[in-house]
DNA sequence: TTAAATTTTTAGATTTGTCTAAACTTTTAA
DNA sequence: TTAAAAGTTTAGACAAATCTAAAAATTTAA
């Protein structure tokens, strides 16, 4: 089976959904695919069609098997170009989305395969998130939110949930990437705020919001 | 400006299509596109508005500046993913069109210059034809058609007309490749076949047709 | 428990790229 | 030089992906 561009950018959506809401509505989904919910219904009948989805009118639907492992392909190719871009071409990592959003629609299986094997068989792509292996396979590691690290540890980043330009800048502007050693002063109960330090730099101050959504390894 | 995919294949399409013919007639461009003559018609209509061609009704239609210029962005995003495919990801030269053909149409400008940088730039792709720069710029060879070379001379190949995956298939058998050096022993005027030798291998017939296909540096 | 609010679906259009069949223009050749 | 052949365009239709407006179903909350 072979899907259109549009298709796979539904069928990739739906999987992101479906990790973050135990139910994906169709205006959630309109939301997410800047659409309108009408055009989210009929491409629900189209996918319920191929298989792709379960559906039943009114009553929501979910991915099947066959929709997950579309789903999971994808998303393995969007990763692998992201690391392709950052890690053979020299982009910046908030700069690579909007290209492996094309790239991750390049159909030849061959060719995702001798990527992956070019690269290295890279586990994470530059934002941390996991690159599922050609059977979908996809490692998981243990992380902690770096807002919920306990204070005077030494934590190394492993990924990042807000992913938006805007907060990858903010974070190059820490030094702060995957991989990056951080050590807890102290936080503020005020708002929230840690003041954290990387290597033997001056320490610095972060955010709640930025703390949220950095996520570590112990 | 941006066109889509399919429009871009029809620009490319002309801008091949022109150095081969002419004259470029409704016909024959909807032969190259496999497509009917009444849907080419209504793409240059859609062209000619975009300034991409000149089109008078019945009388044909010739690229604009702005429609080579588009034409040979695309070739050039052709040939440089081509050779990346051969070059860095290990395909063979008869099993990469296909991919280049959706990789073309990838948008990012700056991924093309980063690409060609990754590259080290190359003028030729893993057929010899020549890949424009950022400008536009073709490097031209001066290049002569194997069936043409005075026998007795050693002449190295420089590309292939016919790209066809019979006809590249039929070179790998003869291990005949870009760069090849090639010494021709003797022509036999009963059909215009050929025999050759490379380095220190046995000689081997190819038939005229090849020959005609092959084209080399003296 | 039922009426209001919200969500979802249906109905009917629109745009892009394609088709077939028919009409129109140009070219060819008797 | 003109009639037939060949090439091109027009007219009308269709599938994919989208929209708006209205109808229907579900959920919420009075
Ligand atoms: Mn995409
Ligand atoms: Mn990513
Ligand atoms: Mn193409
Ligand atoms: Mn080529």
């Amino acid at each position: 089976m072979t899907y259109t561009t549009t298709e796979e950018n539904y069928i990739k959506a739906i999987y992101h959904l479906e990790h973050v809401h135990d139910k994906v509505s169709t205006t959630l989904l309109s939301e997410e695919m800047n659409t309108r919910p009408a055009t989210v219904t009929d491409m629900l009948k189209k996918l319920e069609s191929k298989k792709i989805l379960h559906y039943r009118k009114y009553k929501g639907f979910i991915l099947t098997d066959q929709g997950n492992k579309t789903a999971l392909n994808v998303v393995r190719k969007h990763r692998l170009w992201e690391f392709f871009l950052v890690n053979k071409l020299g982009f910046e990592w908030d700069e690579v989305h909007s290209m492996a959003e094309e790239l991750e629609h390049i159909s030849s299986n061959e060719l995702t395969t001798r990527l992956d094997n070019f690269l290295g068989n890279p586990a994470f792509d530059p934002h941390g998130d996991p690159i599922p292996d050609n059977k979908g396979k996809i490692k998981i590691l243990q992380q902690e939110c770096l807002a919920a690290v306990t204070v005077k540890k030494s934590v190394t980043v492993s990924s990042v949930k807000n992913q938006s330009t805007e907060m990858l800048e903010l974070l190059n502007h820490f030094k702060i990437g995957i991989g990056t050693k951080i050590k807890i002063n102290k936080r503020f109960g005020f708002d929230g705020s840690m003041e954290i330090r990387i290597d033997k730099s001056p320490a610095m101050i972060i955010s709640k919001l930025v703390a949220l959504n950095v996520f570590c390894i112990i």
